[in-house]
DNA sequence: ACAAAAGTGTTGAGAGTACACCCATGC
DNA sequence: GCATGGGTGTACTCTCAACACTTTTGT
């Protein structure tokens, strides 16, 4: 009865701000189908190995982030499973949405560039299978989360400045915030607490803030 | 490489209101693992039948509605594959969440009840695998879903009260709001369109409304 | 006339939005 | 002293929450 089985993946839709970007991590495939083509980080689903930690090898495969590194952010989207979506056959895909610290970005464009490379969300190559509805549907959710969760901090470093994190908010909505407003709402959430100053700007020092609440926990932000 | 693969399921957590309570449907399992438990309905996805399509069919096989009925909601919830969830090896499940008028209900209240039963949210037995996190998961969801979108709109017959709509809400949050300011609420979001009045009641004929949206669009309501 | 549920308005509090100027530092 | 981003307050509007009485119908 179930001598013939649908295969099974996961594809990781990998986030991050760089250049002030919102930015999707691509590979480019080296095996037919869609040879040449680019498309998510992704793979078949060990039998003994749960969904996440496929999505985190995945992860880990094309970026060399540590596994343990706390600052990656990890949910499952939606698992896609239409008939059609991959031409070898039946494959059903459970995909994962990372977000990833922009400091850990630089350590990792190192990976070798040629095939794997950071695309704008806003202007990247077609791709393989149905892998721009999988990144559409990532946009949303990440906006959703955004505006609902603490999310967002998981793109920035521990120690933050409010206007480092308005930044993000205005590059994932792609539009401005009043300064003034922000900082009054991030801080009457009472989530922040505060720290030192930094101190290696040539101009007016920022007060540093440190996230209260864990990343993810459900606050209305915006 | 793939010569082992898992095995693939839908679940479906098929949601009703009834008798002033949201309910649940079960069954019972007539074989092992679990016999004689209760479970979500589901099974194996076919080869060549899609997620939500192996979805419905469950849906129709345990509750007896016609597939073509509108007016029954789907959606996918999430997708569990803990490695110990299934003792007979590794088998991940696609679960999908179903809200089905109560109109309907009656109808299919027939199929033979000692091994297909409404269990109420609030006070179900024990159950088979890991279905009850499942249960708890689509609970939470369907808050959700009630808060931001008009998919309450599909426990309710095409026309309907604003106090049916209120109770379904008051039922789904287990709290009960003002109705003077409910009805100013839905009113002013401008999704519903008055209809004729309620004819065969023993008290002040209500007013009855149909929604001008689509099922599942998104608005915040309460 | 009684039972049952329908229908309806006002007020106060809090949140969101719009808007512009001075401050602290490195060079 | 100049360039750079940091930091701050007020007024208006709108939304949300609290609250009770009258109306219409069937029996």
């Amino acid at each position: 009865m179930e001598k013939e089985r649908p295969s099974i993946t996961t594809d990781v839709v990998i986030f991050t701000i760089h250049q002030n970007d919102l930015k999707v991590l691509l590979i480019k495939r080296k095996i037919n189908p869609y040879k040449d083509h680019w498309a998510l980080p992704g793979g078949f689903v060990k039998v003994n190995e749960s969904l996440e930690d496929a999505a985190k090898r995945e992860l880990v495969e094309e970026t060399g982030v540590t596994e343990d590194s706390a600052d990656i952010y990890l949910e499952q989207l939606y698992t896609f499973g239409h008939l059609e979506r991959d031409p070898r056959g039946r494959v059903i895909t459970v995909v994962y949405m990372a977000l990833i610290n922009s400091d850990d970005v630089k350590l990792h464009a190192s990976t070798d560039a040629s095939d794997a490379q950071w695309f704008s969300v806003s202007k990247f190559p077609g791709l393989a299978f149905d892998h721009a509805k999988i990144i559409s549907y990532a946009l949303q959710r990440i906006m959703w989360k955004f505006e609902y969760t603490t999310v967002a901090f998981s793109l920035l470093p521990n120690k933050f400045t409010i206007s480092q994190l308005q930044r993000i908010y205005e590059i994932v909505f792609n539009k401005k915030f009043d300064k003034r407003n922000f900082n009054k709402k991030v801080l009457s959430l009472n989530i922040l607490r505060g720290e030192e100053v930094k101190r290696d700007v040539s101009y007016r020092p920022p007060k540093l803030y440190s996230l209260k609440k864990k990343i993810g926990d459900i606050i209305k932000i915006i």
